[in-house]
DNA sequence: CCTATATTTCGTCAGGAGCCGAAATGGCGA
DNA sequence: TCGCCATTTCGGCTCCTGACGAAATATAGG
């Protein structure tokens, strides 16, 4: 456990250093979410997101938990390697505060209606939260 | 500044996301360093270590300064974004162990003769740190 | 048991990361 | 001023990463 020391720090850091994952991260301080939430939140395909959720799971950030017919993933322990994530930095950005926004709106509607739905978030009378003007601030790639 | 957080975080932990960066961080802990000195030690080529050294200045974690010929690095400041860098956990590594009693021969062998001989540390009378048997413990790539 | 559907796995593709050697840069000393 | 040499930049190569869609898996519910 103390011998690969360099190669946990690796696939920690590696987890870390994605935009989507670290809104996954922040996301998830708000609670549990399910895949289906989140995929509507990133506007990433499920797949994608699947895999993410897959490498931050591998780095020991997160933890899976079936329900029913949805997963639910949910933030590892506080004194694991999630302890070295900077959270009140990611707090700062207006993406992180946009996602909030949004999944304030989702957490209302039932699973069922949202993945109904899925890619048109508008149906359900929720208006995707606008970032600052003059373009993205933080691309997903 | 504090419009790009995830930007400035994704940025951190990529530098932070490397095997041959994370040795030369915990290498600059024992104090500043020139670039043939870590490149002695990593093994790889110059060009290879200048580009890791200029990830880790962008990322704010180093800071670099001319000094006569040659060009010596050191950690940023404490209370920066390396502050988040977990020294325990990478001082447990082996590599690392392994890289700082080597460092401590090459402090001893002026900078002009370590140049001289550059790719063949034994000519210095410097035994290579052995590994742990059974091959590399940690890959560089 | 069979269907619907949420999630994961697989195949594929474009773009990025990391490595090297060669050429360019910049400071020191003759 | 000129050559030497440590370092950086550039070009090219290979391999990894992240994206998608299609197919496979698994669960709820009829």
């Amino acid at each position: 456990m103390a011998k690969q020391a360099i190669a946990d720090l690796v696939r920690t850091h590696k987890a870390l250093a994605h935009p989507g994952r670290l809104r996954i991260l922040a996301m998830l301080r708000g609670g549990p979410l399910c895949v289906c939430q989140m995929t509507a939140v990133l506007k990433l395909a499920p797949s994608t997101v699947s895999a993410h959720l897959s490498e931050l799971r591998s780095a020991g950030l997160v933890n899976e938990r079936k329900e029913g017919k949805w997963v639910e993933y949910r933030l590892a322990e506080e004194d694991g390697p999630a302890a070295n994530v900077a959270w009140e930095r990611l707090d700062r950005d207006p993406a992180v505060a946009s996602d909030r926004a949004l999944l304030r709106e989702l957490r209302k509607v039932p699973l069922e209606e949202l993945c109904r739905v899925e890619l048109d978030l508008s149906k359900l009378g929720i208006r995707l939260p606008v970032l600052a003007a003059g373009g993205r601030s933080t691309s997903l790639r």
